[in-house]
DNA sequence: ATAATATATAGGATATAACATATATAATAT
DNA sequence: ATATTATATATGTTATATCCTATATATTAT
């Protein structure tokens, strides 16, 4: 639903081929969005098919004729609404809290286990944002926009902010668990 | 995927009807699971054929048989792996960061409305956390469970931090669009 | 009186996600 | 020399999610 309009976000910087989509996908939102490949492409047909996108086959010898893809009116119209549309707060859906939320049946130091896994997976994540600026250095110079940038590092900056909680969060339990804070039955 | 373990971990509780279910998802886990009802139905069906549930029938004059569900030995064995076995950290897809994302476009004021939106949103999500609460303690007499409490309310507490940090991240944003902080191009 | 909510389950339709696999060549790294 | 990565697109399959609609009665609220 989201990602044609993530698509349309891309193309309405400059116009670009799936496989350009999917590197930039990769460079700049994947902490929030992960795009699949074969989704891209298959979404980008069916933009084109609705208009919101026009396609220019430039042609290659040694390679597959890339296919461009460019905005049009219609579609940057479609982008406009929906960037202005409500957030969809709707339906969340995170596997590992369906693990958190059961694991009372296991013993403190079962739990610990799981929450310091948690615990190091934050420290990952955050060394995997920490990449994440040299990253979209590339992408200032292409877009030449501050303004732009400022609203992307805003996302990773949430990201950081929810990883440190999350971390946090962990870290709390691991220490009710050690100290006898949690009820045995 | 998750939704047949979600289910086989309230089924661990007691016997359960998908009706039950539906109450119990939407009262104890709504903030980080949203179960749809015709899914739920659906699942149970597959987990019955699967033999991980098994289904009783107890038959109502007025109203349609409840389709009593419960856990076998396998369903059992199929829920422990799965509550221990590695959180998938894989593929986020939050669609109001993609709508941050390319915000850059728009002018402060209807930038900084919309991140206003995100804050009030924040409020009326706490709120809606303050309520679990009051609603999960039926099912602490149902389970006679401290510990398994501890751990409900845990993913709560994880809940709300995140709305918290979400919450000033909103408003650092706005203070930033109000005083100039935000390159205009 | 009338409307809404609670009890209970189910199916059709559609969209999308997820995953694997296929094809082909050039350039780079070990 | 050999293996991997980069460039480029595409399809098949399966699993799920989402949304809507249907059915039927009892109870509670306005």
């Amino acid at each position: 639903m989201s990602l044609e309009y993530a698509i349309l976000g891309f193309l309405n910087y400059k116009p670009m081929t799936g496989y350009d989509l999917k590197k930039a996908f990769d460079d700049s939102v994947r902490h929030f969005w992960y795009a699949d490949q074969s989704q891209i492409y298959r979404t980008l047909n069916r933009l084109n098919e609705q208009g919101w996108v026009s396609r220019d086959i430039i042609e290659q010898d040694t390679r597959p004729d890339r296919k461009e893809y460019s905005i049009t009116g219609s579609g940057r119209e479609a982008l406009r609404q929906w960037l202005l549309s409500q957030p969809n707060e709707g339906a969340p859906h995170s596997s590992p809290l369906i693990q958190v939320f059961f694991s009372g049946q296991f013993p403190d130091e079962v739990v610990v286990k799981m929450f310091e896994f948690l615990d190091t997976a934050m420290d990952r994540m955050l060394a995997t944002y920490g990449e994440i600026p040299e990253k979209i250095e590339e992408y200032r110079e292409m877009l030449q926009s501050d303004r732009e940038m400022y609203f992307w590092n805003a996302t990773l900056d949430l990201g950081v902010r929810i990883a440190k909680v999350q971390q946090e969060w962990a870290r709390d339990l691991i220490s009710d668990l050690k100290n006898g804070r949690v009820p045995q039955k």
